[in-house]
DNA sequence: TGTCCGGGTTGATCTGTATCAATGTGCCGT
DNA sequence: ACGGCACATTGATACAGATCAACCCGGACA
């Protein structure tokens, strides 16, 4: 298979890397995902979708952050997932939204109509077996997030997380984003809370803790200095170090 | 298609409808895995598979429970899924086990080497499609047990698991498993507790509390009785009936 | 028939995190 | 320069659920 080495490619002019979508097309398959493409932008805040109702499209995330939360009526809220640049958004075969989708930070995503994107799926069955990985991926990670949910402590659960966005700030192609050890957290502490089953003033406590104890330092509000990430794996629970290489 | 309107297809001989593997297949196909399938047997207790080890093979639960966990080293147990009878367990294209899988009453299972099984996807694509809507199910099944542990308190976890039991006894061809309203708990209180992210004790405590307000009855330590499956179902702190119809 | 043992219940107490409340901080618009 | 507001930190207290401990129950087995 052409294009099989790189593990993922550039669909057309798409300034980003889908991760789904795009790897290990050929030209002819990128030109008839192009075709029915077409970008969409969203500003901080902004609601995308919310469970239950209508949502024909499906999208790749080209930059910033958007949220799945699920919640209850009396204002108790979970998220479920984190969407950031190269995810994957919404359901081929379901035409409603599961889970509230928001965006956090300005965003711009790259959408598909759900029944031509469908239609493209049978005729281009690598995509089909990428979704798979991509669902079985993404089943995992839910399922280590049921672990930290479940299990952890309230340090554990943000060593966790700071672990998580380091890791995921790390692209596939071996490349950083932004300085090493320099965390970006494009999340407030509300989102963080909700992610981590906690509320925002045992987020900010842990998060003076974890300061105070050397593990991380902070450079304003929403920058995290991570001088030893051994370290900070250390104060996850986990015992190892889910699979990256240092 | 034919079959299609069989949601589920016996696999030839099998006892059980496979949900994923033998839905919508031509006799032929079923003659083709059918060829490759054999049946293991384990007894309740006994482990299945150990996290981070070879695991050549995915399989069906033909009957029988079984559960998949993950934990830490301190002993800290997460359960991340309940395997019941038609649930499908490995994942293609993987040859370690992802989680702790582990028998808690005498099962049978049917069982598929991993790569001739993979050589056969490639020839059913409709069978990785079906692989592919039953990961984004489970998908959403983990997605909705993060609500539970993040942000339910532990009564409505108990009375989440038990409509999630009592759900999952009704086959998808509309009958009804054993007597309406009577549940058999395929699980121990510690099984309960570590799919809950709770202790024993407080799951004892949460069923008696349960019992004493008239939502269930408790007929020996593994029957429960469910004289109004509504009432148990609004102290599951759900908006909705998750899709149920009654 | 006794006792052993795994599983379950119940009680007393402890503790990590939630809750309630006050204060701090940076940024935007005017 | 100055409110005003959203976001964040810190402190005091409350409480749900954990922990520690005792006891119960029923089946296996000598």
């Amino acid at each position: 298979m052409a294009l099989a080495s790189a593990v993922l490619h550039d669909c057309s002019d798409c300034p980003i890397r889908h991760r789904a979508v795009c790897a290990r097309c050929e030209p002819d398959e990128l030109d008839a995902l192009s075709r029915i493409k077409f970008y969409k932008t969203y500003s901080a805040g902004q609601i995308i979708a919310i469970r239950g109702e209508p949502l024909e499209t499906v999208a790749s995330i080209v930059s910033g952050t958007a949220t799945l939360t699920r919640s209850i009526e009396d204002g108790r809220t979970q998220l479920v997932g984190l969407l950031l640049p190269s995810d994957f958004v919404g359901r081929p075969g379901r035409s409603e939204a599961q889970y509230d989708v928001t965006a956090v930070t300005d965003l711009t995503v790259c959408c598909f109509h759900r029944k031509p994107f469908e239609d493209l799926l049978d005729e281009m069955p690598h995509v089909r077996e990428r979704l798979l990985e991509m669902a079985l991926d993404e089943l995992d990670a839910a399922r280590d997030w049921m672990l930290l949910l479940g299990r952890k402590t309230a340090r554990e659960r943000i060593a966790s997380l700071l672990a998580l966005i380091v890791k995921r700030s790390i692209r596939p192609d071996g490349g950083v984003l932004g300085d090493k050890g320099r965390v970006e957290l494009p999340i407030t502490r509300e989102t963080m809370a909700n992610y981590l089953g906690l509320t925002i003033e045992t987020v900010s406590r842990q998060l003076t803790r974890l300061r105070k104890d050397g593990i991380i330092q902070l450079e304003g509000k929403r920058t995290i200095l991570i001088p030893d990430f051994g370290a900070l794996l250390a104060e996850t629970g986990d015992d190892d170090d889910g699979g990256m290489i240092f």
